[in-house]
DNA sequence: CGGATTTGACCTGCGC
DNA sequence: GCGCAGGTCAAATCCG
């Protein structure tokens, strides 16, 4: 198992920015490796613009919600080219600018009603009497954690990423067949939050949408990271649909964090699946998929 | 037995 | 104001 936590030198992913996307979707990253493709989706106004797009547009600060762009019913479609329909879905999503500094700034106790779950305990169930935890959130608009996207091809819906995560929730999705997951982390003075959907237009999409940012490490990969097996497995069928979207005038430093260079597995011995080792120096990858595509920056320490 | 998951109820925001 | 849908809570249940 532990050879999971290793990372393949032969399956480094390359990103590509897609700039320009449909006008609107200028905040959508895609990044493939030899056995997962993933669309990550910057809503953070990170410095992630090229230069000739910083400053245009409003200065590409955005935040994407893939939620709300099925609730919109991908009204923004319009000048979209043809692709692959999950990633069209995404791209066209509703994208919200990020005006709050509250939403970069990690500092800021923004939600009030996620940054202490415990609270929720302390007053006990849902009576009237409780909402009085809620209360704060009147009067000031519930201010949401800065958060981010990305699709991944996998028949496994929970992602490994390094984190511990506790499910708390899950609800039908309208005008989706697949549930959407709540997932929380399972440290308990980190806040961050997770959702995990099942695109609707790819089944075989997994749309994974972090808010917030942890405040501590990950715990590595515990566990047996089958979903790897699984993604390595739905990956080789993967075409490149959406390639002809893929720009490449965007090449992130591989020593970066934005690297993009989530673990791997390659197949191994006794059919079963083990990574190897990344060549490149770097701290250990103990952050998973997450650590590899939040920016330093974003992170708590 | 403790932690994780399930699931129905409740709360909140938003559009009409 | 109302209804809908997303998001969250927490008791019940499951599982190692």
């Amino acid at each position: 198992m532990d050879e999971k936590d290793k990372v393949n030198p032969a399956n480094e992913f390359s990103i590509q920015s897609s700039w320009g996307l449909g006008g609107d979707s200028d905040s959508v990253y895609s990044f493939f490796g030899n056995d997962r493709e993933s669309t990550i989706l910057n809503e953070f106004g990170w410095n992630l613009q090229t230069p000739d797009t910083a400053g245009s547009e409003a200065g590409g600060i955005r935040e994407f919600d893939p939620i709300e762009s099925e609730l919109a019913g991908n009204s923004a479609v319009q000048s979209l080219p043809e692709r692959d329909s999950a990633f069209q879905e995404v791209q066209t999503g509703i994208i919200e600018k990020v005006g709050d500094a509250s939403i970069s700034n990690p500092s800021v106790s923004s939600s009030s009603s996620e940054d202490h779950p415990e609270k929720s305990t302390a007053s006990g169930g849902k009576q009237p009497s409780e909402t009085a935890s809620k209360v704060k959130k009147k009067g000031q608009k519930r201010i949401r954690q800065p958060r981010f996207a990305f699709m991944t091809k996998s028949e496994v819906d929970h992602l490994e990423d390094g984190y511990r995560w506790r499910k708390y929730g899950q609800k039908a999705v309208k005008n989706s067949p697949y549930p959407r997951s709540y997932y929380r982390c399972t440290n308990s003075k980190c806040t961050v939050k997770k959702r995990v959907e099942r695109s609707s237009e790819d089944p075989t999409t997994v749309i994974t949408t972090y808010e917030g940012q942890h405040c501590h490490h990950t715990v590595g990969f515990p566990r047996g990271g089958g979903f790897i097996s699984h993604e390595t497995t739905i990956a080789s069928q993967l075409t490149p649909s959406g390639s002809q979207f893929y720009y490449p005038s965007i090449q992130f430093p591989q020593q970066s964090s934005l690297g993009f260079r989530p673990t791997q597995e390659v197949p191994g011995e006794s059919g079963q699946t083990h990574r190897v080792p990344d060549s490149t120096p770097r701290l250990p990858t103990d952050e998973g998929l997450l650590g590899d595509i939040v920016p330093p920056g974003m992170r708590n320490r």
